[in-house]
DNA sequence: GGAATATGAATGAAGG
DNA sequence: CCTTCATTCATATTCC
């Protein structure tokens, strides 16, 4: 890492007051941004449920934070965060069916990013492409179940599509990095703050 | 080619489900994000204020970050009891291993009682399976747990404040766009290699 | 109210 | 490729 180490003994002190600075504002930006979120999300329970009040209510944190995830992890293998990105980038490249040789590649790629093995990646290529593919056949044209209320079922299912966002890439959100600024706009902000500390 | 296509019939609702699944995924991204960073506003104000670590006034990070892990939930299937019944007929038939166009059928079949997706039905046969096969050897010798201890839950190493502000090398701000399912998926923020600074 | 349990769902890996 | 299994996670429920 760039993060120079070469200090020597002296690793404490690493941020200066103005990162500091910087990354209290930071922190403040995505307050807001989190607040905002959790307004959206209310208005949004209550829209979306509608009729049924209790089924549209919460939603799913899905591991989102909770488990610290073991450190031996001794039988499979879980990409590093990094590694996902970077895998989720290839796949979504478009080259379809990576052969042996980009698959290779990929894994002496990754593999400075945490343990890795060829078989991995082409294991995840496979179950990523299954995945996508076994969308719902079910055509989630679901609206009407709105009207029919009626019935006693309390679970309005979502049906499993779960696990089919590869075209997520286009959010609807604004890159807090993007909004941060006008976020903080009423501050003084000095120019500098983009990068992460 | 055909899979959804005509969602165009429907246009009273301007959200589709999966753009709002989407948003359920992106407000908790955010959350996580929040989350990491209170956490680093609290390692940083102990750490440099030290006297009076509120006074700063830049922000309360308000709790609400660590509510929002719950902030969004997504809704579990729940088999109606008459669907339960038939699963379960089904599962005693002895027709083990139901294939994808015997999952197609119960489906359809098991609609009549309620929402249901072929997912589901496939899911609760595979853990109908599962369970069953792990219930059985169940009873006897239990002496061979204790071989590898060594892996227990290790606490949570998310918050290592201890110094304090230097553990923000392991918090690391996504782009929400970019990170979205490792956070999702598996939460591991901290402890991996990310770059950045 | 928190631990224990039951269970739906996600996913890496194996087999064919 | 496709299917299946094993493991793990998250949530809902229940019990103390």
């Amino acid at each position: 890492m760039e993060r120079g180490s070469q200090n020597g003994a002296y690793d404490v002190r690493v941020m200066t007051e103005e990162q500091m600075e910087l990354l209290r504002k930071q922190i403040a930006v995505y307050a807001v941004i989190c607040d905002q979120l959790v307004s959206l999300h209310n208005s949004l329970s209550s829209f979306s449920s509608g009729t049924n009040s209790m089924s549209g209510g919460y939603f799913d944190p899905m591991r989102a934070s909770s488990s610290a995830h073991k450190i031996s992890s001794r039988h499979r293998w879980t990409p590093t965060s990094t590694q996902l990105q970077i895998l989720e980038s290839i796949y979504e490249e478009g080259s379809g069916t990576p052969n042996r040789r980009r698959i290779r590649e990929i894994a002496t790629d990754l593999s400075e990013h945490g343990q890795i093995s060829e078989t991995n990646v082409y294991n995840w290529f496979q179950n990523r492409r299954a995945r996508s593919k076994r969308k719902q056949p079910q055509t989630t044209t679901t609206t009407d179940v709105a009207e029919d209320a009626a019935v006693t079922t309390e679970e309005r299912t979502l049906c499993g599509d779960s696990g089919g966002f590869e075209s997520y890439k286009h959010i609807l959100f604004p890159s807090p990095d993007l909004g941060i600024e006008h976020l903080l706009s009423k501050g003084e902000i000095s120019g500098e703050q983009n990068s992460y500390i």
